[in-house]
RNA sequence: GUGCCCGUAGCUCAAUCGGAUAGAGCACCAGCCUUCUAAGCUGGGGGUUACAGGUUCGAUUCCUGUCGGGCACGCCA
């Protein structure tokens, strides 16, 4: 099926094509860009065609303009072309032709705004996989929201999205996390001492520990005291090793069982709180899998077959600089423990043996360091790192009015998601984050964001939608004839053919985030369309008019009311019929 | 110190792979509810796009340098 809004732009297209053709021949004309213009002064769709041939035709733009224009065959849906500034040529659609924009979008509903960019490719979406040692806080929810938006705007737009969170159920944090909950399993049962400084310190664990006591009883129970660990040490990194490994001397077998019910308890509060949050994963894709399936140990070998490895201070090390990075990596520690970057080349190398065409990584812009070594390890396996895309998410820095509030896993100190969520709302929370480049610090007023009043911009755009439910549900018309009316009556007034406009411009709104892997955009649609709505609707009476003008203005209400329900659908916002 | 990202209105941010007079929101000022939801609308002031050069018909956008901010530089994850 083609889509309007295609066809519209495939037309112009043929028509400066064919106009070129006629007056300078075969000169290459592949890349003919028909934009739509910042402002409605300059028609309704532009090219800066003639701009782009001054230099190749050696003539003054504007006399190339007019030269396509006079030789560009007559055509029913255009009301006139302009020429204007250095040479853009302006088009001007009739206003019949404009309208056809609503019936298009009455039909199609959910789906318009759809259109064929993605088909057929399959792209692995990489979000969120924040480790499971505790709750997910305000940073991991930009991530969060970034990565949900995202995935269904790339399959709204026909790509074959999967959804996966890496869970780091492997490594050292996973043992600090099973020794934290384990000092506190001690308090409970009367063993008070002072808790080591780099467990986490939440009261998460408290409470995690409480539940384990009381589920399982005291087989975790031992006669322990860190000041008798047999070396003492005054460094903190190294007394929470001295803890890990005192722990699983003492409890054996029945430590990996504490670990596991940790960590199994800590991933399923991190499920809830994404599922509350509408994000959700098609593939929860296990660290710990690439160990016990060896995984890493083959990736390591077949980097040592390539000659890409190297043995320094009884360390292996990968040979990065090989490939561009700036410093060999460690892949196997001196104590025989692989490091994390060795496990996440595994992971990596998985990837791409699912046979993607895209691979998208959504990453904490802290972690940028390390995408030079990931590519480079993947590299030295053979893989094309071209479809390899990494994108940095900033973290929000949260304010409490005019107070930045320190944030820390480690220590405690943060903001939950669950705790945003509880106070400003999913649709207030999955907005918000929405509205700002993910490249970009997000300065996050929680005062501001718990506020529920007309500060918060996700109100603006569902107030406008609640109002084109209200009109459409005292129309008392028939839904399904929205459409005749959409055709039988002309709708010409300057606001409505502004509506209009914007409403055409929602599928080129998704082909940019499409192409450059954003969602800002569509906030920024959305408030653009809301804003004209509630314009039209201050100044233009709809039930009162006459028909069949009455009729024809609620028709273009619904649509209105359709491309911003499919909007706030694809950033996980709800759109309200009452508020 | 080295590398990456960034610097746009008082504040928070946009700006369609180099395009037209750099746009919104908040804040500020002046107006609009006996009519479909005032969580709204209308009008107004506000800018040397950090700074200095360069590339060209044209630069917020690309290149170089300076200043300022963030992050990363571990046998942590």
């Amino acid at each position: 099926m083609k889509l309007y809004e295609m066809n519209t732009r495939e037309k112009l297209k043929k028509l400066i094509t064919d106009s070129l053709e006629s007056i300078v021949g075969d000169v290459a004309i592949n890349q003919i860009t028909i934009e739509i213009p910042k402002s409605a002064e300059h028609g309704d769709y532009s090219s800066n065609i003639a701009l782009q041939l001054a230099k190749k035709l050696r003539k003054n733009p504007r006399q190339i303009a007019e030269a396509i224009r006079g030789s560009m065959p007559h055509d029913t849906i255009l009301e006139k072309v302009d020429i204007a500034g250095a040479g853009f040529l302006n088009f001007y659609l009739r206003s019949q032709v404009k309208q056809r924009i609503v019936v298009d979008i009455l039909t199609k509903s959910d789906q318009f705004g759809a259109f064929d960019h993605g088909v057929g490719k399959k792209v692995l979406l990489e979000f969120v996989s924040a480790n499971p040692t505790g709750p997910l806080h305000v940073g991991h929810g930009r991530g969060a929201a970034f990565g949900a938006s995202l995935s269904n705007i790339l399959k709204k737009c026909g790509f074959l999205v999967s959804r996966e969170y890496y869970v780091n159920d492997a490594g050292r944090q996973t043992d600090i996390l099973t020794v934290s909950v384990w000092c506190r399993y001690l308090e409970l049962s009367g063993l008070e001492q002072e808790f080591p400084s780099k467990g986490y310190k939440g009261k998460y664990i408290k409470d995690l520990a409480n539940l384990i006591k009381a589920k399982y009883g005291d087989r975790w129970l031992k006669q322990f005291q860190i000041t008798n660990l047999p070396h003492t040490t005054q460094d903190d990194e190294m007394l929470i090793d001295l803890i890990i490994k005192e722990a699983k001397r003492l409890l054996g077998k029945d430590y990996y069982l504490l670990k596991k019910l940790s960590l199994e308890s800590q991933l399923m509060t991190c499920k809830e709180d994404l599922s509350l949050f509408r994000v959700d994963f098609d593939g929860w894709f296990s660290e710990e899998s690439v160990f016990s399936n060896g995984m890493v140990r083959e990736i390591c070998d077949r980097l040592n077959q390539g000659g890409y490895t190297d043995v320094r201070e009884e360390a292996i090390w990968f040979k990065a600089t090989e490939f561009n990075d700036d410093k060999d990596r460690v892949l196997k520690r001196a104590n025989g423990d692989y490091t994390y970057f060795a496990s996440d080349i595994a992971y990596h190398h998985d990837k791409y043996s699912r046979e993607f065409d895209k691979l998208v990584n959504v990453w904490g812009a802290d972690h940028h360091g390390y995408i030079a070594r990931v590519k480079a390890a993947l590299q030295g396996l053979g893989h094309n790192t071209d479809i390899l895309e990494i994108i940095l998410i900033q973290f929000a820095v949260l304010f409490r009015g005019q107070q930045k509030v320190p944030m820390s896993t480690r220590s405690g100190e943060f903001v939950s998601l669950r705790e945003l969520i509880d106070e400003v709302g999913v649709d207030a929370a999955r907005y918000f984050y929405a509205l700002r480049k993910s490249d970009q610090h997000l300065d996050f007023d929680l005062d501001l964001a718990k506020a529920k009043n007309n500060e918060n911009p996700v109100f603006y755009v569902q107030y406008a939608h609640a109002r084109c439910s209200s009109l459409i549900s005292k129309w008392n018309g028939k839904i399904e004839e929205l459409t005749r009316f959409a055709q039988q009556t002309n709708l010409d007034q300057p606001d409505e053919l502004l509506i209009m406009q914007k409403l055409a411009e929602y599928p080129d709104v998704l082909k940019k985030c499409c192409q450059d892997l954003v969602i800002h955009n569509v906030p920024t649609y959305l408030r653009e369309l809301s804003h004209l709505l509630h314009r039209y609707y201050t100044a233009t009476p709809v039930l009162s008019a006459d028909e069949p003008e009455r009729s024809a203005r609620v028709s273009l209400v619904a649509a209105v009311k359709q491309v911003l329900h499919n909007g706030l659908s694809l950033l996980g916002v709800s759109a309200p019929d009452k508020m």
